[in-house]
DNA sequence: CTGCGTAAACCGACCAGCTGGTCGGTTTTG
DNA sequence: CAAAACCGACCAGCTGGTCGGTTTACGCAG
């Protein structure tokens, strides 16, 4: 039957993609084999290129599958929050746990996704502004419900993910201390970004 | 003379920089060609290779350069700040608005300098790292002023720079507004984000 | 000032290794 | 028995880097 057989091919594609996320996630773009994927595949390069057409589009599609992945679970934990502004923290408290507990994901979406050329720059921005879209809306509702002072949400959902990025990276680099163990100051200075000056009406 | 002679050795050099600069921050690390280099400077290969041993060496050197001008320039502005803070403040805006005057040069110290393999990450680091010493030595002087309640500087010195790379970077994507339209809307973020809870001893 | 020798500076044709991608053929599936 | 899925040897283009040779600059002696 058509279903098993389209199940088949997208368990295929899954086990490439599972695959090609390691690969890249441990060499970057360009320092990354095909055949390496073949390898761990133990598909042949023909057989990867019968399911993806070129290395590019198979780590575009790494990187969406991840995005999902990470976009989803942020926007599940905000649902469960009960104030907007909790939400947008639960939001980055996910992903920054999520990252910190997997050096090599937090390299692929970090570091890794640069190492194309002038290719990769959309798709980088594609998946930036994903993050900042979950960020923005809850910042958005928050303002609107008083919680915070900062107009500028746009901004403001940019400046936390820089801010995110930029902790997660150096954790990369100088492997001090993990995302975690900063959580806590790195939210207390994110929420004081965009809180009223008013600190009794903070959450 | 022997001056003049290292003179000139060293005004090649300065040629070949410069003209790197410019082909790496068009195409990336792995999209320049040296050859082109090569072209825009009249020199041919093997002169460029008489002056550095290798494209990589070349392209570090080009990230110092770089990092050299904007982190004098930077500690320049905040030598005639009025109060450490005002000085991290005056660092920031200087950055700033120099990248938002040469997209060429934003998109080097941002995306491009990620495009090289592994072999780059140290260098990001290094880069990165002696812009945040900047901007998190005069947020400890503005701390032991009492001009914020802020403890962890270093993680504050993070947070801004993550958050101007994010700034810059969404700018050179969607090119909307320019870091300088911004710029007073970050930096009220930004000081928010450490002042003190007290908002009258602002600044 | 001139000529000379040395070494730095520069040239550019050539090489070598790598690696996406192909394609004719084979196996598996429904 | 098609058609999908897969195989893997092979190709081709690219591009850093090399190297023997040439030119230029400079110090110095005559």
């Amino acid at each position: 039957m058509a279903a098993s057989y389209t199940k088949h091919t997208t368990q295929t594609r899954e086990r490439i993609l599972e695959a090609a996320e390691s690969v890249f996630a441990d060499n970057g773009y360009h320092e990354a084999l095909v055949d390496e994927i073949g390898q761990r595949t133990s598909i042949s390069k023909g057989g990867l290129y019968f399911h993806f057409p070129s290395k590019e589009d198979l780590f575009f599609a790494v990187m969406d599958r991840l995005a999902d992945k990470l976009v989803s679970r942020a926007e599940k934990a905000a649902l469960e929050a009960e104030s907007p502004l909790r939400a947008a923290e639960a939001a980055i408290d996910q992903v920054l746990s999520t990252l910190s507990g997997q050096k090599r994901l937090a390299r692929l979406l970090t570091i890794q996704g640069y190492t194309m050329g002038n290719a990769f720059e959309s798709k980088r921005a594609e998946v930036f502004d994903r993050f900042a879209c979950v960020i923005a809306k809850h910042l958005r509702a928050a303002k609107e419900a008083g919680q915070i002072r900062e107009e500028n949400t746009d901004l403001a959902s940019l400046v936390w993910l820089g801010a995110m990025n930029e902790v997660v990276v150096h954790w990369l680099f100088a492997d001090g201390s993990s995302p975690k163990d900063v959580m806590s100051d790195l939210k207390s200075l994110l929420l004081a970004s965009v809180r009223s000056v008013d600190s009794k009406v903070l959450r």
